[in-house]
DNA sequence: TCTTCGATTGTCT
DNA sequence: GACAATCGAAGAA
């Protein structure tokens, strides 16, 4: 197994740490995905490095966000070694803190709709392009991962990617989606 | 320069 | 369940 693919499921369970407008907003990891490689063809580095997609290639731990659908930004963590393009999709959190903060954000819809998708965790957490390729191992990043619980094996699902569209199989039905049961 | 389309969401039927 | 919103990156011309 690939790094990315490790580090796709031990994110599960891990805490994300936004503190973009000062105060401190975490949530806990439960769903994410692994984009592994050129040859993958639903990774964003399929047509090789580009200004988009170079923070793709560079270190570990460093923020990949891009704009899609008009209208989105998605959080990845990079995950493969320098000169390597691997991320791992932050797909959905359950949060924990700063939640009057998220509240205000997400308003009016329902708690539990407020960080269960990629677009939607990224708007709670105030995320945006202006963070694009910063370090998270950094003392002072704005975003950061910290130690979280273990999520035991029988709590992980694993299931093919979401929304890949017109991506060629095999790409399409590999299973390299992660999502942790933490009902 | 022009055209296509997306690692999605929210709204409407 | 269907589909519009909305715009920049990437590939074609």
């Amino acid at each position: 197994m690939r790094a990315v693919h490790a580090v796709a499921r031990d994110l599960l369970g891990k805490t994300l740490v936004s503190t973009t407008n000062g105060s401190r907003i975490a949530g806990t990891i439960y769903e994410t995905e692994a984009y592994d490689g050129e040859q993958d063809l639903a990774c964003h580095a399929r047509s090789g490095k580009t200004a988009r997609t170079a923070v793709m290639y560079s270190e570990g731990g460093h923020a990949y966000i891009y704009f899609t659908y008009g209208m989105h930004w998605m959080f990845n963590c990079v995950a493969g070694a320098s000169g390597y393009p691997a991320a791992v999709l932050i797909r959905a959190i359950q949060p924990i803190e700063g939640i009057d903060i998220i509240r205000d954000r997400r308003q009016p819809i329902d708690q539990s709709h407020w960080c269960d998708g990629p677009a939607k965790m990224t708007k709670s957490l105030g995320i945006t392009g202006m963070h694009n390729g910063m370090d998270m191992c950094q003392k002072n990043a704005v975003i950061y991962i910290e130690e979280g619980c273990l999520i035991p094996e029988e709590k992980v699902k694993i299931t093919p990617r979401i929304g890949l569209g017109r991506t060629p199989e095999p790409w399409k039905s590999k299973l390299w989606r992660y999502v942790a049961d933490i009902s």
